[in-house]
DNA sequence: TTGGAATCATTCAAGCTGTAAATATATTGG
DNA sequence: CCAATATATTTACAGCTTGAATGATTCCAA
């Protein structure tokens, strides 16, 4: 029951095709929310994916894009006061990255908005866990 | 063993970052691979999408992209004589898009390339199986 | 049959995203 | 101490994406 390697990979090119497309959905949503809160939509990944205070690479990582990117993005959080650039305690190379006040409530209002509607809540919570699984393997496998 | 709501917040959060991250890594196989052969990524991936005859709009969604988008798109292939715009034989709105054989020839280049180093032979067949399985119901279930 | 609504494709403008290279500063290891 | 490396920033530029407006065509229902 082995598949032949030419079905095989008309196989994989599908499931590029199936990530995209879910990855533009994604971004599509996040979009939504963010336009809702005045935000771009990077502007609003980077609220998200800052779940704690992080340094510039970490959050470009998390956001998946460049530190040149998480740079500019972080230049208009820092315009609106939604976030500061403090020194990091032990590498001064580096920056430390916190949110201020108002940009934690925003983050927490984005967050509920976010929640509602999300492209993955047609899973449930177990095909969640597999699909997390999955993604995860195939991101530390490459 | 129910996940309170929150928690489930946060995991769907973690799940939309996994799902950029490997688009993101697709994207950037797919721009490696275009490279190679002069072409852009979105050039690419319309070439890749191309599995046969289809309208403007057919490729948009299979690019997961806007129709103005795509008309960007086929005019760089058009010029290159990868592809050509004819009349949709029932349909005097839509063009039909058919590769020429030099676009076909370059297709299959670029199809032998894509497959290998894709960010997803991390993967099994059957984890394959399983994760077209959940996005595809992720996407059709939204 | 005919008029209005919807669809397909295109164009244009504007902003966002992404890469790449160069720079300044700071850390690390030999 | 010095060379190599890492962090963050700046700049430039190409490419992508959206959104709205337009023209041609089709569909549907009165």
């Amino acid at each position: 029951m082995t598949t032949p390697p030419d079905q095989q990979a008309i196989a994989e090119r599908q499931l590029c095709g199936l990530v995209s497309g879910l990855a533009q959905r994604v971004a599509e949503h996040v979009r939504e929310c963010a336009a809702t809160l005045g935000l771009t939509a990077s502007q609003a990944t980077a609220l998200r994916e800052m779940t704690g205070p992080m340094t510039m690479r970490d959050l470009a990582e998390r956001m998946s894009c460049e530190p040149s990117n998480t740079t500019f993005v972080v230049d208009k959080l820092e315009k609106q006061g939604l976030i500061e650039r403090h020194p990091h305690p032990t590498d001064r190379r580096a920056k430390h990255l916190v949110l201020t006040a108002e940009g934690t409530a925003l983050r927490e209002r984005l967050l509920g908005l976010l929640a509602v509607g999300s492209p993955l809540s047609g899973l449930t919570p177990q095909e969640q866990g597999v699909l997390h699984g999955l993604l995860e393997r195939a991101l530390t496998s490459a």
